[in-house]
RNA sequence: GAGCCCGUAGCUCAGUAGGUUAGAGCGCCAGGUUGUGGCCCUGGAGGCCGGGGGUUCAAGUCCCCUCGGGCUCCCCA
């Protein structure tokens, strides 16, 4: 096919109406199930300050240093949102909402931009709903998170999800097993990864997370994070592990499990699943205790998660689950004639105003055509008029599934299509 | 930022060792049924074979460049 003159952006796509089924279906049941948690929505700008960014998840993240999307103009500096922890936070200082008393339980939906190259499960314009729990340090707000997490999947019927749990405690903790790790490493700098060489200095955290076959032997003997916690972040993370347990909530504990963003804290947790291809985190999220007061408000614990819409989508479609219905309306007018074109478009405002759905042709097509249209969009009843039944008052009332039709007074249809 | 794969109708794809006006299925439009859908039959519209250059008497088919797409590494949802 010849390219178009125009497309989309690199990594951006269109969701075209029969996409868009499947959207509003997952949409609504996020919406619902929040709901029932009893969080309340939340809705940012798309476009944040740089500043805010670039403070929130760490200059040095790879989110800030290489995929945030920015321009200016005049003195004022734009990114386009790369994540929705930092934006709430920001809503949650700016607003004070912390003055509404107990803690806030907020959740969103939207899209979200980072500048990466495409594949599977990731896109440049993206989608993420995710909760956060703002001013609680109690680890119940940790396993809600995660309870409504693996609720949406199950609502969704994906089960074949892996729960990865870890800790990553305080900084101060974090610090010191860093140069822990690091100690172990150095004898054997040289035989490490490319990758995981570059990570030493910046990130060695990371280097736990290694795919490389020849990091492997130092990642297994290196000292793991759990053993350098305080009493008081080991308390926390038993008690989470203890509530999931009452829930019923399998996990995996993963002391390797790093996440991307500098503001995490204590609990670090992801939701896997097999279907997913290289990328494969449904979600995650975790602590992030110290972001409210990094960001200009009290100190304020919190906690919460992210989950892809676009790799849900992707995880139902392996395992065969189908979302939303098909397009479909209740009434289609068949008409003949001009009069009784203008008899149709007058009456398909009764049909809505009494909750019916109604449609007709707008082409001026034979009535074989115009029934093949009302069988295509699904129609639940046709009304064919023409200059007899305007004259008479009975109308040509079909039932299109049973193939059946009577002559009908327009009160009576009606009455039949509102039972 | 790096690597691998792929670009023929709206969609899914055929196109023989390069050789006359480029094909199928589905979809779309119309007719077969002078006022009736889903099945069936017939016909039609729709492609500068992603774009540019080169080799050749001849290129969808071979070579180079370019654009676009997919997947992978890094990292993340």
């Amino acid at each position: 096919m010849a390219q178009p003159k125009y497309t989309t952006h690199h990594g951006m796509v269109d969701i075209l109406p029969e996409e868009v089924r499947k959207w509003q279906f997952l949409e609504n049941l996020i919406r619902e199930e929040a709901e029932k948690f009893n969080f309340e929505e939340i809705r940012t700008p798309i476009m944040e300050q740089t500043e805010l960014i670039v403070r929130g998840l760490g200059q040095m993240t790879d989110i800030v240093s290489k995929e945030i999307f920015t321009f200016s103009r005049g003195d004022d500096n734009y990114v386009l949102r790369p994540e929705l922890t930092a934006p709430v936070v920001r809503a949650f200082v700016e607003h004070r909402l912390d003055q509404r008393g107990g803690s806030q339980k907020l959740y969103y939906i939207g899209p979200m931009f980072r500048a990466e190259r495409p594949q599977k499960g990731r896109q440049r314009q993206f989608h993420q709903f995710g909760v956060e729990i703002m001013g609680s340090s109690d680890a119940v707000a940790d396993v809600e998170v995660i309870a409504f997490m693996i609720h949406i999947c199950n609502k969704l019927g994906i089960t074949n999800t892996t729960l990865k749990l870890n800790s990553i405690g305080d900084p101060e903790s974090r610090e010191v097993y860093k140069q822990a790790l690091k100690a172990h490493l150095k004898p054997d700098y040289d035989k490490l990864s490319d990758v995981s060489k570059k990570r030493y200095e910046k990130n060695p955290l990371r280097i736990l997370d290694s795919k490389e076959e020849e990091d492997r032997p130092f990642i297994e003997t290196a000292p793991v994070i759990t053993n350098y916690l305080s009493e008081k972040s080991v308390s926390h993370y038993n008690k989470v592990k203890d509530y999931l347990g009452d829930l019923g909530i399998s996990f995996t504990e993963d002391p390797y499990l790093v996440r991307g963003m500098d503001y995490y804290t204590e609990t670090a947790f992801e939701l896997i699943s097999p279907d997913l291809g290289a990328q494969d985190a449904l979600a995650g999220g975790g602590r992030y205790d110290l972001l409210v007061e990094e960001i200009g408000g009290l100190p304020t614990p919190a906690v919460g998660f992210a989950a892809g819409m676009e790799r849900l989508f992707i995880a139902c479609e392996e395992l065969g689950i189908e979302l939303g219905d098909g397009k479909k309306v209740d009434v289609y007018i068949v008409t003949l004639g001009d009069a009784a074109r203008k008899w149709g478009l007058a009456q398909l405002s009764k049909f809505r105003d009494k909750g019916i759905s109604a449609t007709m042709d707008y082409m001026g097509r034979s009535m074989k055509a115009q029934m093949k249209d009302a069988n295509r969009e699904n129609a639940r009843f046709a009304i064919i008029v023409g200059d007899n039944e305007l004259n008479e008052g009975k109308f040509t009332f079909r039932d299109m599934k049973e193939s059946k039709e009577e002559a009908l007074s327009f009160e009576e249809i009606m009455e039949i299509i509102q039972m």
